[in-house]
RNA sequence: GGGCGGUUAGCUCAGUGGUAGAGCACCGGCUUUACACGCCGGCUGUCACAGGUUCGAAUCCUGUACCGCCCACCA
């Protein structure tokens, strides 16, 4: 396509198209159109890896809505893009959704109304209710429906096909949003993370890992949100400051040796499990080894002593419980404790530990324990909170009042109440062993801006647990396992039956494992599904495999993987990043790509990350209608890699005006573009020479991500071009020398326009093109990228000596040009009352300049006469003007 | 507590050792045969602060302050 250079004084005159009145309006829409038909922006799979440039793109959440931060962030991967398909490459550059996962459940248990309920069998008959009527909907809302509605109990695969469904939907408008922003991509190869491709991809990476040991399943405390009733990851955890308070407890009342423990969670005393004091504090050295016992519940619990305690908090010894937070899985494990779990997966206080005669309650007054226990149990732990404490009040262990505090609390990225460790059986993949290696590939991904890295470096630096990757919910990949269940009725979790490979994507709640019949299901003897899906990031974290089609189709894998560019986020290194490095070193030994991009966030004025919560999101579709695609797109490109950008829809003003300067400037350009000759005129030269600077400027940025940059050197250029060397060359143009020196104007004119819009293009899509075509063929996106050595190449002589004192007459030129133009505004004289004569004192070096530049000055400034004199300091002086003339 | 960015004109931002820049805003002028969605010109600064290196620092080093972000086993 694009590696033959283009031509660039070429121009057929029978070819030119010049609109009378050029416009943007509808450029949109016009070329969205021609690139589908035209297949512009096609991945061609024929060429050799070495012309390919693959792109792991981020598939936005479908189920929220696009704001101007993803306008920002894709357009910058449009501008790379756009630019390696000018270099020549073959651009493999897809688009996925992602519609797995909870958002989109949420999304549509509101919209039909429904919820899922595992239990219930398929109903191929299935018709959702009508959304305008359903419960959830914003209308029955508004109509003071409140909770106590009657929502639609859905099987697990009704409720999927709900979710695809309404996903689908949303995907179309997404596309069209992109197509009007101009991005360029190849629609033909999209994916969604829900999808057959993206759920094989998935389950048999897993299946892939879980015969190599690196998946494996435990019951073990797992990080849990009480009202998604699901595991989360630790990369899915978000801080938030809770008012809380400080409420300081006596143990071992009556006893010889009291302790006094401070605590921001006394209702988890139930569950205290011992208490842990540094090594080397000398007021708890006599105590270790010894027990204590708990107020109100009157378990004796040991005294241990673990570097991990703090001296300085609060009383410096502090009660472990199974478990308050990740410090006592950590104290738990390490010291041996028993379990004396209390919350329960939906975040009340548990019965059952009150009953068992065999567990760890060894309570030396089990009547009056289970009297203190009864009065919080079934509460959430908020609620039994301030009961415990007036049971401690009146008993006597709690010393002073509460003394409130803010304090960070975890809890899920997604989730309204604080986490709980509730102990679960979960799949996991293997981490920890591999962070070495981790942070090595971190070392060897080429990051933009390079010091991204330091926060993938902080992430592997402080991971504590392997990565879990099951989550109790339902719209979203299954694990392609079943267990046996025994003779008793006991699920065998240790024996999984992994589905064969050719049969993947498997739904383990419909299919049936290999050497079963399906009616063999939950029956002793039989076997049952894993009710659990992955993570999204399970399936995120392939989408490389998932996009190169890996185990689908070698010849296409070979061609793109590793693939070149990941463009995300820095708010996802830690999850998406992180995995995707973590997933194919694990299964392919390599990077998944050898180049990621960052972009920032986009503020709004008062430097705040905008988001839908402050109200403060702005439609794309309304902010490209108004401004323009270019438009909005120059916008976003003077974001650097990284840089988190202001919102300003001045700028978009900026880049629109820009758009129609470049299409003015374009129809001047080639209005009068005959004759053609050689560029023989040293203002023509100089400018050709400036521009093939540019060139290597901006190709050299390019190739270092630094778009922003390209862009803004192109735009001076060009407002620069327009403003002096138009001006100085119009009146040659016209005739005013011969018909040699406008030939030589008129070549120069013609290269740099050519030049110039194919800078333009990565940013400017839809003026350049419409441009591009009215003077040549096929579409400026697979034009090549221009070469300086083209320009160059135009200049019969390109000696130094020329170069020098061609630069210097140019810069001479506009040094006269605007000391006359500055006179002229003082003097407040219209620009069509001729200047009688401008005198001109100067070096002798300059002086010498006059008679080449004269010509053109004269006519661009209207002057009728210079007077040049060799002399110093330099003194240009307008010296009169034409009278007006009378009457 | 650890880490990473940032601090330059009223605003948004370029500028990594050599006389402080652009756009916007503001002020003045101009219907000029590409463009009034335009053109010409003007005003605007202790480059956060304090030290240091250097002939020379917005730029390099050290420290401080403030803003933002990431991370952490904050009882």
């Amino acid at each position: 396509m694009s590696e033959s250079s283009t031509p660039l004084t070429s121009l057929d005159p029978a070819r030119l198209r010049l609109p009378e009145k050029p416009a943007l309006e509808g450029l949109e829409a016009k070329w969205t159109a021609r690139w589908e038909e035209g297949g512009v922006y096609r991945f061609d799979r024929t060429r050799p890896r070495a012309e390919v440039f693959a792109i792991d793109t981020p598939p936005p959440t479908v189920s929220g809505s696009l704001h101007v931060g993803h306008v920002f962030s894709f357009t910058h991967t449009d501008v790379i893009a756009r630019f390696q398909r000018m270099r020549g490459k073959s651009v493999f550059y897809p688009m996925g959704w992602d519609d797995n996962g909870l958002p989109t459940e949420r999304r549509v248990q509101n919209y039909y109304g429904v919820r899922c309920d595992p239990s219930l069998p398929y109903d191929p008959s299935f018709t959702p209710p009508d959304p305008s009527t359903a419960s959830g909907s914003p209308r029955a809302a508004s109509r003071g429906d409140k909770p106590g509605k009657q929502t639609l109990s859905v099987s697990r695969p009704n409720f999927i096909e709900l979710c695809a469904r309404l996903t689908g939907e949303d995907e179309q408008a997404f596309e069209k949003l992109w197509k009007t922003l101009g991005l360029s991509i190849d629609w033909s190869m999209t994916y969604a993370t829900i999808d057959k491709r993206a759920q094989r991809v998935s389950q048999l990476a897993f299946a892939r890992l879980l015969a190599r040991g690196l998946a494996y399943q435990v019951e073990a405390p797992t990080l849990w949100d009480i009202d998604f009733r699901t595991a989360v990851a630790q990369a899915e955890l978000e801080d938030r400051e809770m008012p809380g308070a400080f409420h300081r407890i006596r143990f071992g009342a009556g006893g010889a040796r009291a302790v006094e423990i401070e605590t921001t969670r006394p209702e988890l005393i139930p569950a205290c499990v011992a208490l842990v004091a540094h090594p080397d504090d000398e007021r708890y050295k006599p105590l270790f080894g010894t027990t204590v016992s708990t107020p109100l519940f009157r378990v004796e619990v040991p005294i241990k002593p673990h570097p991990l305690a703090d001296t300085d908090k609060g009383s410096g010894i502090a009660m472990v419980c199974t478990f308050g937070d990740i410090t006592d899985v950590t104290w738990w494990r390490e010291l041996s404790l028993p379990v004396r779990s209390i919350i329960k997966p939906d975040g009340t206080l548990s019965r059952d530990v009150l009953f068992d005669s065999t567990g760890p309650w060894a309570s030396a007054d089990p009547a009056a324990a289970m009297e203190s226990y009864l009065r919080i149990e079934g509460l959430s732990a908020a609620k039994a909170r301030p009961v415990i404490v007036e049971m401690l009040r009146a008993s006597g262990d709690l010393i002073g009042e509460p003394r409130p505090i803010t304090h960070a609390v975890k809890f899920y990225e997604k989730g309204d109440r604080p986490l709980e460790i509730v102990t679960s059986r979960q799949w996991f993949i293997k981490t920890i062993e591999f962070r070495e290696a981790l942070l090595a590939r971190g070392r060897e991904l080429r990051w933009h801006p390079p010091y991204m890295q330091a926060r993938f470096e902080n992430w592997a630096n402080g991971l504590n647990g392997d990565w879990c990757v099951s989550r109790q919910r339902f719209f979203g990949v299954p694990f392609p396992v079943w267990y046996p269940i025994d003779q008793e009725g006991r699920v065998v979790f240790e024996r999984p039956l992994v589905a064969e490979e050719p049969r993947l994507p498997v739904d383990p709640s419909t299919a049936v494992p290999a050497g079963y019949r399906p009616e063999q299901r939950g029956q002793p003897g039989g076997f049952a599904g894993d009710p659990d899906v992955m993570d999204t990031w399970a399936t995120s974290s392939l989408t490389p495999q998932i996009v190169c089609r890996w185990e689908e189709d070698p010849d296409l894998f070979a061609r793109t993987f590793p693939m070149h560019l990941r463009p995300q986020a820095h708010d996802i290194i830690r999850t998406w990043l992180f995995d995707t490095v973590l997933r194919s070193h694990l299964e392919h030994d390599s990077l998944p790509w050898a180049h990621a991009a960052i972009s920032g966030w986009v503020l709004d004025p008062d430097r705040k990350k905008m988001s839908k919560s402050k109200g403060n999101v702005v439609t794309p579709l309304a902010l490209l209608e108004e401004h323009g695609s270019d438009g909005v797109r120059y916008w976003a490109a003077s974001g650097r890699p990284g840089t988190d950008t202001t919102f300003d829809p001045n700028q978009m003003k900026v880049g629109r005006r820009l758009a129609i300067k470049v299409l003015n400037a374009s129809r001047f350009a080639l209005s009068s573009a005959a004759p053609q000759g050689d560029i023989v005129e040293p203002v023509d030269r100089a400018m050709i020479r400036n521009l093939a600077a540019l060139v290597e400027e901006a190709t050299d940025a390019f190739e270092g991500y630094d778009y922003a940059r390209v862009l803004q050197r192109t735009e001076t250029f060009f407002w620069r071009f327009c403003d002096d060397y138009l001006e100085l060359v119009k009146g040659r143009r016209y005739g005013d020398q011969g018909p040699a020196a406008a030939a030589s104007a008129n070549a120069a004119l013609t290269a740099a326009l050519s030049v110039l819009l194919r800078l333009f293009a990565p940013f400017l899509s839809f003026v350049t093109e419409e441009v591009w075509s009215w003077w040549q063929d096929g579409s400026i996106h697979t034009a090549a990228w221009p070469a300086a050595g083209d320009l160059v190449s135009l200049l019969a002589d390109n000696s130094d000596a020329t170069r020098q004192s061609d630069q210097a007459i140019y810069e001479w030129a506009t040094d006269v040009l605007f000391e006359v133009r500055k006179q002229r505004s003082e003097a407040k004289q219209p620009l069509k009352v001729p200047i009688t004569k401008v005198t001109v004192k100067a070096e002798q070096q300059n002086v010498r300049w006059m008679p080449i530049v004269e010509a053109d000055l004269r006519s661009s400034l209207r002057v009728q006469a210079f007077e040049t004199t060799v002399g110093e300091p330099r003194e240009i002086l307008v010296v009169g003007y034409e009278p007006a003339s009378t009457g």
